[in-house]
Formats: structure tokens, C-alpha cells, sequence
DNA sequence: GTCTATATAGCGATAGAC
DNA sequence: GTCTATCGCTATATAGAC
């Protein structure tokens, strides 16, 4: 595999493809192990265990911890960006993205889990990821203010709720069900619950799916 | 302390009111350091700064860390015990009482942050709390399920959702603004806004305040 | 690119003086 | 009841051999 590679006149000269096959295995363990520890007291020998791999010999791929944790999130980044980079044409499309969101992020075996573990971790200013959480619920939190905005302009919100109540409820719920899928006997379909909230807090009741 | 109880008769002897307000200096100490770095990265070095103690005079009141977080969590206990030892007669009743429940513990200064911190710390099977949090976490479970079980008993539960579902979505919305009440940013009423979303699930619309 | 060996620092906890 | 001093452990990160 790296002959065939280094035979090569032009483009990349070592064997790429087995080294960014190392990052993403060490992206992955890193997910695991932030996951299950935190990133403070998720270890770096941890890490490298489960890749086979020595410590320093981790250390050659992401030069500190804080590296390779900013690598482990922009991953995730690549979720979110969804969102930014989406502005859906009506706040009854953005809750279905948003239903959506959670159905993939549900998906993603362990991803929950650290989101959850790293949000608690990163309320500390000194935190690599406080800033990238301050961001990440600052957006999640725009998006919902501008959707329910757009859906009370169109008559389509109950009366007795105002869009920045709607909102902070549509939040809170968004929230509330992603630390109740890291409980282990709560077995049910979380987006679909997601989207039976969202649809209380219109006047028709439901989401259409 | 098993000596002093031998020789003494009757009354307490030495200040033990000097001892007990330092021990309560420590719960506080230790509750916020905890609550801002969790309870494995947070240090018994800094919660005995915190005090203007040494980390072996700490140690004299609390023989191990593990220890001092059983008594920073069994003040919380004394909270969380309301619940248990309260089974109101109706589930509106319980509903108003988690509602209650949420404004008290939103106004113990860095109570919110410790138990936000400590949860997400806590998944892990061998954190020295991870008991304590799946049981409340069970019990709040339990609670909820009673309440809309009554509700929709009483014919108050909304026409399109079971009981079951009311119940989750009513603890999403709990454990949801539990984590919104520490952003900064997040300074609107929690408890009141929990109430509203408790109402969006009763047939009439509102929760009685 | 991966290893062994090591530097450096912080942790919880103990021993014993006062 | 509180201190100083210290032990034993684990952590991140570096240096240099292969």
C-alpha cells in the first residue's frame, strides 16, 4: 500500500490514506473515551490504548490533548453546520430539521453521551470547548427564536403562547431529551417525541412528519 | 467522636457549634468547586483554599473525597426527599409541587451548575455517585408517570397524548431547563416556564399557579 | 511513524508535631 | 483541630533511538 504511493511523480508523497485512517480511529476512541470520562479525566493512555497505539505515539497525530479534543468536535461541527448553513424558507421546516437533527445525532453511537459529558464539563471559562458550547447553544437558540417568529407571523402558533415562550420550550425540550436518551432504560423514539412537542405548541397540535 | 460520646453523660461538650459551621463551610466550598469542575478534576486542595484550611485539616471533618461527596449529595437529598415523602393526593397537585421544587432549587446559588455537572460525571458505572443520580433520576421518572397516570384518570390529560408520552415530555422539559438555567444568558423565569409547558399537556391549557 | 525512557507536575492520603 | 512534610500514584508532554 505505501509503495504504491511513493511510486507516484506528483501529489501527496507518503501514505496518506493509512494516516488519515489513524486520525479518524483516534477520532473515534477520543469520542468514546470524552464520552465516558469527560475530557479532564478521559485520558490520553486511554486513547491510545484502544488504537493500539503507544502514547507518544498518539502524541505524533494530535501534538496535546487539546488538539485532538478541537478535532473531535469540529467532526461534530459537521452535524451542526447543517443548521447554519440551511436557513430554511418556514419555521414549520426548520422543526423539521431540528426533528431530523435529533435523529441523527441519536444515531451516532456515543455521540450523545459526550455531547452530555462535555457540556457539563465545558461550563468552566478555562475549558478548550467552552467557548464552542457557548456558541453551539447560542445558535440552537437563535434558530428556535427565528422559527417560532416566523411561525407566529403566519398565525400558526397557539394564542397563548408567546414565540419566545414557544421557543424556550421548543429549547428546553431539544435539551431535556438528548441527557434522557444517556438513560439507559428510556427506549423510546426520542425525535418522534421531540416532534409530538413541537406540535403542542402549535394551533394545530401536531407537527406534520 | 466515639470517644467524646463515651466520657460525656449528657449535653454536648467541646464548640460543637464551631465545628458544625465548619463543616458546613466545606459543604458550600466543596458544592461550588464540584459544581464548577466536577467532582474528579475538582481538587480537595482547592475546596480547602476555598475554606482558608489546609488539605489535611479538610480531611480531619472528611476522611476521604468520596466521603464529602455523599454529604454535599445528601444535602440535595433533603430536597429530592420532598418529593418522595409527599405523595400528593392528585397528579395537578404534583405537577405544582415539581414546579415548587424547581424554583427552590434554582435559588441555591451553584446547586444547578454542581448537579448539572455531577449527572453528566456521574454516567460513568464506577463514579462514586452514579447510584445516587439513576436513582433520582428513576424516581423523578416514577413521579411524573403517577401524575399524568391520575391526569388522564381525571379526564384533564389532552385528547392526542397518553399518559406515557405526557410524561416524558413533561420531564424533558424539566431536565431541559435544568441545563438552560446555566447559561448566563437564560435569565427569564424557569419555574414559571415549566409550569406553562406543564399546562400544554392538560386538556384545559394551563396549570393552576 | 512508532517506540522506550523520562521530565515535570498535580493528585489523594498518611504520619507525626504542635 | 490544624499544621508541615512526604509518600505513592497518575497525568501530559518531551527527547531521542529505531
Amino acid at each position: 500500500m505505501a509503495d504504491d504511493q511513493a511510486r507516484r511523480p506528483r501529489g501527496p508523497r507518503g501514505n496518506y490514506a493509512k494516516t488519515a485512517a489513524r486520525r479518524q480511529a483516534i477520532i473515534d476512541a477520543a469520542t468514546e473515551v470524552f464520552g465516558e470520562s469527560g475530557y479532564r479525566a478521559g485520558s490520553m493512555r486511554e486513547i491510545a490504548d484502544r488504537c493500539g497505539l503507544s502514547e507518544a505515539g498518539l502524541l505524533h497525530h494530535f501534538p496535546t490533548k487539546a488538539v485532538l479534543l478541537e478535532n473531535v468536535l469540529s467532526l461534530g461541527g459537521e452535524l451542526d453546520a447543517h443548521i447554519r448553513d440551511h436557513p430554511p424558507e418556514s419555521g414549520i421546516l426548520l422543526l423539521r430539521g431540528m426533528v431530523a437533527l435529533a435523529r441523527r445525532n441519536v444515531a451516532v453511537p456515543g455521540r450523545m453521551e459526550m455531547i452530555t459529558t462535555l457540556i457539563a464539563e465545558a461550563q468552566r471559562p478555562d475549558h478548550p470547548a467552552h467557548q464552542y458550547f457557548r456558541d453551539r447553544l447560542r445558535m440552537i437558540a437563535d434558530h428556535f427564536g427565528i422559527a417560532f417568529a416566523r411561525i407566529a407571523a403566519d398565525g400558526l402558533l397557539r394564542d397563548d403562547l408567546t414565540a419566545e415562550q414557544a421557543a424556550r420550550i421548543a429549547m428546553s425540550a431539544m435539551l431535556g431529551l438528548e441527557r434522557l436518551a444517556t438513560a439507559e432504560w428510556a427506549d423510546f423514539d426520542h425525535a418522534d417525541e421531540l416532534r409530538r412537542t413541537f406540535g403542542l405548541l402549535l394551533k394545530s397540535g401536531t407537527l406534520p412528519d
